[in-house]
DNA sequence: TTCATATAGTACCATTTTAGTTCTATTTAA
DNA sequence: TTAAATAGAACTAAAATGGTACTATATGAA
């Protein structure tokens, strides 16, 4: 699976949509653009409020709008926000805290594609997320990890 | 959270002990040297054999080997043998299956993602998580989405 | 002032997934 | 014949997930 939760792809329709309102937008209104259910859209925006990527204001014409440029939000910031750090593997978020560490020969490598992935999904906005592309070449983690002084040319 | 499951984490464990011997080894050998419990360990081993990832011979004197070398074993393998096939979103998996997909802007990139993600882990193998690296640097998805031409440089 | 609108926060519940165990059947070497 | 070993299925307890409900609070406007 390796998958974000359904919510995690809900939250991220909501801050598009969002992201295409220059004011303040009510969960029920968003609720209405986005064809989910309001209940629902009200929890996420209140998580996505407490995570600091959408701003609120409260009371009568309250509502939520993008607390930065949708350019300025990531995807892993969107997961972050939504499911906890991203985390491959377990011992990959505390480090030294595995009963089988000292047995374990493989949980450096998987901490080390965790890391990987994560930088990359640090690197695709929410406009990036929004606009469709052709096609997304394949990120060489081999590569990266069998000679990792190639870095520089890739960035 | 975006991560694999226990199970999958002990597999690679599995596997990589499988590795490191020449010979079958039973599902018990194999407990003793990762420090996993024995039935645990048998279960994994009869998903991996299921998958083609190792081979089993029944009876006395039995147990189990990989299927191929090491190197020929691929992270996203292991992931689909274990947890079934990496989706990042539900609907990346079956395309044109989603009730919001005439409404969903987003569900695009997630898939390129998604795809981009399981590229990249198709592109490490066993023996990749066995050997502890330095550095993993990060696979720049961000310019991937902007320009697919790039492609041919990486790989 | 009062009230409708709207978010904040918490708690709750049903369902699904996960992790792990157990049991029976079958295979095979000694 | 028997002990060792896998095959396969079923089962259970615990945790995560998705969704709802309820109370409290804030605010703009009549």
């Amino acid at each position: 699976m390796l998958k974000m939760s359904k919510l995690t792809d809900y939250g991220t329709l909501v801050l598009a949509q969002l992201a295409k309102e220059s004011k303040l937008s009510s969960a029920h209104k968003v609720a209405r653009a986005t064809h989910l259910g309001q209940p629902t859209v009200s929890k996420l925006l209140k998580t996505l409020a407490h995570a600091g990527l959408v701003i609120s204001e409260r009371g009568a014409q309250g509502g939520y709008t993008l607390a930065r440029p949708a350019i300025e939000i990531s995807a892993a910031e969107i997961i972050d926000a939504l499911e906890g750090p991203v985390a491959i593997t377990e011992c990959s978020s505390i480090k030294g805290h595995c009963d089988l560490q000292s047995n374990c020969q493989v949980a450096t490598a998987w901490q080390k594609i965790n890391f990987g992935i994560r930088r990359a999904l640090s690197e695709v906005s929410l406009v990036d997320l929004q606009t469709p592309v052709e096609l997304l070449a394949t990120p060489n983690l081999k590569a990266y990890l069998a000679s990792p002084t190639n870095l520089k040319g890739q960035q």
